[in-house]
DNA sequence: CGCATACTTGAGCGAAATCAAGGCCTGTGG
DNA sequence: CCACAGGCCTTGATTTCGCTCAAGTATGCG
């Protein structure tokens, strides 16, 4: 079985041992690059540093009180304004979050993927619907099992606030670009963003080497994450292409050609 | 000296002992509402709930951690990137939040008022900036002694991360509003939330009463909230005007004439 | 092969941005 | 007291970016 301080390592997303010693958090794109998840002892099949909360010798006691889920692509798992009974933690797979309007536009806040969190609204309803985009895979757990492990386990508070804060974070970079930026800035911050997380997965290089950014999610997701309509995503596309900063391998991947070049399309300086 | 419970009553917008014992949080509005904030023995001249965190007969230790900051309107008191050395709490005043573009585009992510939080990331520097709009008091606590408070009343993470959590739900709303959103559902979503903050304030009355929604901000604030032009904003208002939603007060203030039909140009159902 | 689904591309339109005056307060100084 | 300046807001004219509508292409699947 491995310590806690092993399982630390493993996924810094949410870590709160930061550099400030209890008060910082590193960036999430630099954590999650350094180090690809591996298996948790804890609660399911991949490494989660929320593991990290719970000492090694507790960890048989944490594992128990959650429940694996498999959940198929397109299946909705969590509903806006449905009781919040369960909270997650993605061992597996990504999903969209998503918020609706009566008339049925829809506004997609965030991907989730591995490590993330879900449900954590304080709350006695969800806030948003989630559903997976991939085929996932989740640990549950039950609102009352949760309370009892935030009371066993008391630094799983200080994961969780961390995670918020990041969370916000984030947020805050979203309302910058769906308030501020054209859909060209729009669509050149996301393909950073996400070829960033990608970045480690591909061979390291020069300034201008080639990022391969494996997109999950359809043109139409990308939209409603974006606050565009999909055919303006689809056009813009294009225009990064004939730009020369990107290349659409088949299927949803996108070849990032020129970082730099994207980046400075991004609007961030 | 009040007791713990007697301070609780006064704020609820951050509190986490709500109706489910410890997991839920009842809506800011409601908190707000129903409580107007009064003397807090703690930590300053208004009460805020952070201070429910911390025992009554400990108090005077939580009060000499913080330090007293007046602030003029239109000063900047955290600036994004810069070292995130303080933590402060609102106890009198209105501030915007603010995210800006190197090209001078900027976003302002909420408003800030009694009771709230600032300061709260989990990173070395502040993602964000903040700018008085009206006279402010607060109360800023270092880095170091914000650890230690956090050290000496666990209680305090409880409420910070109900505070993230709920932030993080309004950040959600606002993107659904930014990505989703006319012009006109853009400034009725506005009014009503702000209205409904200052309802009680107002003398209750039947479905259709006259609300006064007194805005400290200027209308340049109102677009850069609402990611629109600032002669946008004051077109729509004229809109609303027209319709006979809101009458305009002399000076920045909104009279809302019709708060159902207000909703119902929100897009929010 | 035919159909469904997702994506791309084109043409035209419209909501909001931009550009440009003009009005209305408030404060200041003659 | 009035004249004037400087914010801030309003209103009008014009432009433009992204949306809508519509058609066409690729891909996958029974």
């Amino acid at each position: 079985m491995q310590t806690a301080a092993t399982i630390e390592r493993c996924d810094s997303r949410v870590g709160i041992e930061g550099r400030e010693a209890g008060l910082s958090l590193p960036p999430a794109r630099q954590g999650a690059a350094q180090a690809p998840p591996s298996k948790c002892a804890g609660c399911g099949t991949r490494q989660i540093a929320i593991c990290a909360a719970v000492p090694a010798q507790e960890l048989a006691r944490f594992s128990a009180a959650a429940t694996t889920v498999r959940i198929e692509p397109g299946h909705r798992f969590m509903d806006e304004g449905e009781a919040a009974d369960n909270f997650f933690i993605v061992t597996n797979g990504t999903a969209k979050l998503l918020k609706m309007l009566p008339d049925g536009r829809q506004q997609i806040t965030s991907f989730v993927g591995d490590g993330d969190f879900l449900g954590l609204a304080f709350l006695t309803q969800y806030s948003y619907s989630a559903e997976a985009i991939t085929a996932m895979r989740l640990c549950r757990f039950s609102r009352p099992r949760m309370r009892q492990l935030f009371a066993d386990f008391p630094l799983m508070e200080k994961r969780l606030l961390a995670s918020a804060c990041h969370e916000l974070v984030l947020a805050q970079e979203q309302m910058l670009l769906l308030g501020r930026k054209s859909a060209c800035e729009r669509l050149a911050s996301f393909l950073v963003d996400w070829a960033r997380k990608a970045e480690p997965a591909t061979a390291p290089g020069g300034l201008h080497r080639q990022i391969l950014a494996q997109l999950p999610m359809s043109r139409a997701d990308i939209g409603d994450y974006l606050g565009m309509r999909i055919e303006t995503v689809s056009r813009t596309l294009r225009l990064l292409k004939t730009a020369g900063v990107i290349a659409t391998a088949p299927g949803w991947d996108i070849m990032v050609q020129d970082l730099a070049g994207l980046e400075a399309m991004s609007g961030n300086a």
